[in-house]
DNA sequence: GCAAATTTAATGTAAAAACATTTGATGTCA
DNA sequence: TGACATCAAATGTTTTTACATTAAATTTGC
């Protein structure tokens, strides 16, 4: 069923006001979907994203600046997020030797194992979404892309 | 610029775990808009939602249960929330006659008056969406619920 | 070189969310 | 009817978030 039925409204006001009320709904829908399959690992959605920012840095540290410029949701606590992640031994804190103001982090082997469990499960869950194709799935983003004004 | 400029990262492991970023970040991109805009009348995005369902009711009332089963994002304490807009008198409970468990609510004159300030203060972040038509408005949300099995 | 401004991360605090439990009311069925 | 399950809403508790402030290090401009 649509987004209306969904959500049991009638009819939107405009085109516009059904597609951003549908992109939370979708988000929602999805963000439910991830954290389940996570809440097993004992890892947040969030603590999860800071996770893959680091993966994608390895072996390289990343100071926490550069963690909130790459977050999807900027929040300012992102250093109690990581102390959360160093509780668990994921990640670890190494002073930063040209600026002893930013403090570099860097993911653990056992954050990577982590990780590499997690990618295995998230082909279960991204099956969900293969109805759609390929090519629309990226039609899909470049829709969002033009929506935000970040379309080249 | 995209999505992988926006956050900084190179290349996505597939067009859907793209599509997905993408949509959680352009989620992000429209709440933190809405939430601004909302915050000059002393709103949350929660209790907003919940005002446009009871509107979307009116003049007639609709329970807790009825508000979670319509919100985007169903949490556990849309009985605090009512809380809250009862506290600025934008909505009231009313006792449910033929069945005392639940309870009716109802959104208050000065509660409509606030949705129809802020259904003018709209159109002024609506513009910032219109850089997509009409017809590709439509197409997003088609995709959207596509993606979600929801389409027909 | 030094005072002021800026930057980086951490921390304090209040509000909100997540999750479980409780309370009261209704439905079910022997 | 009466015990038991179920349901609706409220409440308790812990964790997270949002927002402001602080503390230390660095940069800037004179």
């Amino acid at each position: 069923m649509s987004i209306e039925q969904d959500i049991q409204q009638k009819a939107f006001k405009s085109p516009y006001t059904k597609a951003v009320v549908n992109i939370m709904y979708t988000n929602n829908w999805l963000c439910s979907l991830q954290s389940d399959l996570l809440k097993r690992y004992d890892v947040t959605l969030q603590q999860y994203n800071v996770l893959r920012i680091l993966r994608g840095q390895h072996p390289n540290p990343i100071t926490v600046c550069g963690i909130i410029e790459r977050m999807l949701d900027k929040m300012s606590n992102a250093s109690r997020l990581v102390d959360k992640l160093i509780l668990k031994d994921l990640v670890i804190r190494k002073e930063c030797p040209h600026d002893r103001r930013q403090v570099d982090v860097i993911i653990t082997d056992k954050g990577l194992d982590l990780l590499a469990e997690l990618d295995n499960q998230q082909s279960e869950w991204e099956a969900a979404l293969h109805k759609l194709t390929p090519e629309e799935a990226l039609t899909l983003s470049h829709l969002l892309d033009k929506l935000r004004g970040s379309a080249e």
